[in-house]
DNA sequence: ACCGTGAACGAACATCGTTCGTTGATGTCG
DNA sequence: CGACATCAACGAACGATGTTCGTTCACGGT
């Protein structure tokens, strides 16, 4: 269609070194896991959202085109990026099935700590099932402590999923919670910003909010009770489930 | 810092009607209502991520540029989108102490059903209150029938979250699974590759996962089934923390 | 009949993910 | 030991994004 703009560089002057700020040896030693842990050192400063090819070019002293020769795209670094801190889950437990809802609710609090350990980085594994080999090794973990329990195999293909949402959900609110709480004045400022907004609306519209306002906004740092009112929530609706013989696990 | 590129147009050659395809009178089409159903026209064919003030403001023969007249930026587009897509919520229930849970239920499959026949368009609010006058209506929809149960408030905070949460993320992951498989054929391939992933694990290796491979992938439009399994067990959870006299309802 | 207000608009900016063609360091073969 | 081939590194550019800027111009009140 339109015509281009010239493609290369400017010719003449190649002599004076490429590039003289930098004092390295010419030929950098890059490579996939270097650009992981550079991508990961973005997440924990800044959030997902920070994490650029640019951005993690310059924090390896590079252009961005030099990233796509150890990694596919943007969204398969993410995904490796993901799969690398899940590799920090350590779950050694052997599936006891006299105690498996106390391993199924170890497992989860390990990997919301991991996860919200790093920021936002929940927020990559929303959409998708990770595949990746830290991934797979979580998932046989948990489902190997599942499968101890006796319930019914349809039951825990249901229930892997309903945990590793709502794990991972939950990782994903606590970081957009944190984020916008930095501090703690940030918090009281949250804190009231919520209240007044409830407080602001109809009390004859919307009479349960504004009677329920106080237990709406959670006190200071309810944060783990509330995970852990829905992770005894879920284990005790699987446990509901088991056939009646082994009731009493 | 460094100098600009100048600002203005060229000047000269006024004179030829500066739009001169459009043939609508010149002025006035444009409204805050009208941007918000173009861009939910555009969440419906493309998705979510194809809703750009460019794509908005083709779809109203205009520029990017005019849209700001009428709002804020796009994330309070999306916002706005989000919320009128949730006052096509109706759930007229009067609130009944006997029927509290059929009620949470009925009003959540309402909830997925009307934000899945809208694609993706749950996405916009993962990581945030729906603050929306429809968003607060229905929060008061749900708080309400909570509130007639006779749990305890606290619960009923931490209940309205999980509800919430499980709602918009299984609306979520159900736009995302419908979009990977459109068709049919494109549903026995997702099943195909997500069985051929799971048989070409090491069954030493993985154990559980290769043995339960045929409950991990759902049967054909076991969807639902998942969304009713998973509330089902809230549901029921949230029941046994009526106070002990309340436990027959 | 004027005129001010504010919506509409084209152009531009900074930034994004990604691709292209070149370059140069390194290991290999003659 | 020197010619060569390979391929990571790289600068530049492309197209698309969200947003802002300064201008224009239709309309409503005086």
């Amino acid at each position: 269609m339109t015509e281009r703009a010239p493609r290369h560089p400017r010719d003449a002057w190649h002599q004076p070194r490429g590039r003289g700020h930098r004092h390295a040896p010419r030929r950098r030693t890059l490579s996939r896991d270097v650009i992981i842990a550079a991508a990961l050192r973005i997440v924990d400063r800044d959030g997902v959202d920070a994490v650029t090819m640019r951005a993690v070019a310059d924090e390896l002293d590079t252009g961005a085109a030099s990233l796509y020769a150890h990694v596919q795209d943007k969204d398969e670094l993410l995904a490796a990026v993901f799969d690398h801190v899940l590799g920090d889950i350590v779950f050694d437990a052997v599936p006891d099935p006299k105690r498996w809802q106390e391993q199924i609710k170890e497992f989860s609090r390990t990997y919301v700590r991991v996860l919200t350990a790093h920021n936002d980085l929940a927020k990559v594994s929303l959409g998708s099932i990770p595949t990746g080999s830290n991934g797979v090794r979580g998932m046989e973990a948990m489902l190997s402590v599942l499968a101890a329990s006796g319930l019914p195999g349809q039951v825990i293909g249901y229930a892997a999923d309903l945990l590793g949402q709502f794990v991972t959900v939950t990782a994903y609110e606590t970081a957009v919670f944190a984020k916008n709480t930095g501090s703690p004045e940030d918090l009281a400022e949250f804190h009231h910003r919520l209240l007044t907004f409830f407080g602001s609306l109809s009390a004859i519209e919307f009479p349960t909010i504004t009677a329920l306002a106080p237990d709406l906004v959670q006190p200071d740092e309810a944060e783990d009770a509330r995970f852990e009112f829905g992770l005894d929530i879920i284990v005790r609706g699987l446990a509901a489930h088991l056939p009646p013989k082994r009731r009493g696990a």
